[in-house]
DNA sequence: GTCATTTCCTAGTGCGTCACTAGGGTTTCC
DNA sequence: GGAAACCCTAGTGACGCACTAGGAAATGAC
């Protein structure tokens, strides 16, 4: 029950552009840099964000990504639905077709609950809302270091 | 962001378990053919669960499976947890050496915060739960039919 | 106008995991 | 003794993941 690394490098990657996007376009290869990933893959992820609308792309020398609309209008669940698609724990809850008893299944209406919970948490997080934690504790925006606060 | 076969069969056995196992063990075989699984699959994936102590096994001739314990005291949580591992969306949520940037790193807390959300909804629903749910709907034993109510 | 920078597109690849299948051995009831 | 059941280990085909690779096209700086 894991989330790929293409969705967690898409996250990480508009997180980026919300930190640093406001003065203009943010070449791949930076923000592959900043966040420590590989920048040939990441290139690969933005194609998708970039045909759903997420993000606006500038073709060229000094160009880059932008994001297409405010921080706070775009959820963690958007970024995730782009590159891993539909938020479910089980195909037949996004798919009815998926399954050949999904009438009258019992366990279904637990992966029902579980997606609908999973939705709202996702949903409800915003790149705004992680821009405003990585102001509060500011080592967030660098790759590594910071203090050593593990529980 | 998917629970696998594993997770799901054996929710499905141990709901079945639930179920039928009132008046003494049952077969594999029967639990199989109940809810339309591999025989010999469903058999590894009872193994880990015999060996967590949620199922006691009776060996030999009308021997099989019996919850160890009543079924409002195993959660869908428990069962997950003994056949898929860890409750957790990535793993540095779970274990802290998996991701060397966990120490202010922003998204670790969408994570977090998910893994929290889903912990709480799978523990929540026991297999009491899902029989109670059974009974109201009766279709919901069998592996298909009943009404087409698709949404 | 050329050159460096950057996006864009397609294809390949090693690896691991998943969902089984297979072949037995051991225990127990009838 | 035989059938029914659990128990253990090993193999296997398919698939997806996480990249790597090789370019083509666009654009700004000079």
């Amino acid at each position: 029950m894991r989330v790929s690394t293409r969705g967690r490098y898409a996250v990480m990657a508009m997180f980026d552009l919300a930190m640093r996007g406001e003065v203009g376009p943010v070449p791949v290869k930076a923000v592959a840099e900043r966040q420590g990933l590989s920048e040939r893959y990441l290139e690969q992820l933005m194609a998708p964000l970039r045909r759903a609308g997420l993000v606006r792309s500038v073709r060229g020398a000094q160009g880059g990504y932008v994001l297409a609309r405010s921080p706070a209008a775009i959820s963690v669940g958007d970024v995730l639905r782009v590159v891993e698609g539909p938020i479910s724990p089980v195909a037949c809850v996004s798919d009815p077709k998926a399954c050949d008893r999904t009438d009258g299944c019992v366990t279904r209406g637990i992966w029902r609950r579980l997606r609908d919970r999973m939705v709202e948490v996702l949903d409800s997080i915003t790149l705004a809302d992680l821009c405003a934690e990585a102001a509060a504790e500011p080592a967030a925006q660098e790759p590594r270091g910071g203090t050593d606060s593990r529980a």
